[in-house]
DNA sequence: GTCCGGAACT
DNA sequence: AGTTCCGGAC
């Protein structure tokens, strides 16, 4: 609903998406949304990307850190040009074995490239769930591996639907349910969550 | 100065 | 289970 425009959204180009999802991995959206672009129009598709030389590649990439993981996307554009066509797997179990694709990346491109019905879990998505399903003392322990159960129960098992549903948690983590202060007041799941609900009462305390 | 963030590696 | 990578926000 109030969901903000970003450019990588409007696409369901695997490629695109592929590459905004390494670029968010470590960076905050404000700046992807500034390199996003002209990495894009630099490297318009796989083939392209995977013809670049690596010193092309790591100009653009050039302020946003972690440049191991230009190298693993330059690597995987290699990789699947040569083996799978230049086609992105659609299956997270398929994507996974790509270098530099763990389990939230491979959620991410199956669900919002594919459409297909399946979680990706990334902190944003972590956090909310934990805050609304898992009382304190559970929370600080619980294993990732649970998180994606309770993930996996929650998607709707239609495409589209799911699309939306995983865009729709991690907006609500970026936005509302940030890591420090939560905007519980202005949440609107508040009523169903364990969180919102013992905050409610209380003046603003921390978040445990 | 401290926290935050996916994947890979130890 | 803990560390590393890198730059930005606070």
């Amino acid at each position: 609903r109030a969901a903000r425009d970003l450019p990588w959204r409007n696409t369901r180009d695997p490629y695109r998406v592929l590459v905004s999802e390494f670029m968010l991995q470590q960076t905050q959206v404000a700046r992807v949304a500034e390199y996003y672009p002209r990495f894009i129009e630099r490297f318009p598709d796989l083939e392209t990307l995977a013809r670049a030389k690596p010193r092309a590649v790591r100009e653009q990439w050039d302020g946003l850190g972690y440049y191991a993981r230009a190298r693993n996307l330059h690597a995987l554009a290699k990789d699947v040009t040569r083996r799978h066509d230049a086609t992105l797997p659609s299956d997270p179990e398929e994507l996974i074995k790509l270098p530099g694709v763990g389990p939230y990346t491979a959620g991410a491109v199956a669900s919002f490239a594919y459409e297909k019905p399946v979680p990706a879990v990334d902190t944003n998505v972590n956090r909310v769930l934990r805050r609304v399903f898992f009382d304190r003392a559970t929370r600080n322990v619980q294993r990732a591996t649970k998180v994606w159960e309770l993930a996996r129960t929650l998607v709707p098992k239609n495409g589209k639907r799911a699309w939306r549903f995983n865009q729709a948690i991690m907006e609500l983590g970026a936005l509302i349910c940030v890591a420090r202060r939560p905007k519980c007041p202005e949440c609107p799941v508040r009523t169903v969550c364990r969180t919102g609900k013992s905050r409610r009462t209380d003046a603003q305390g921390r978040i445990g």
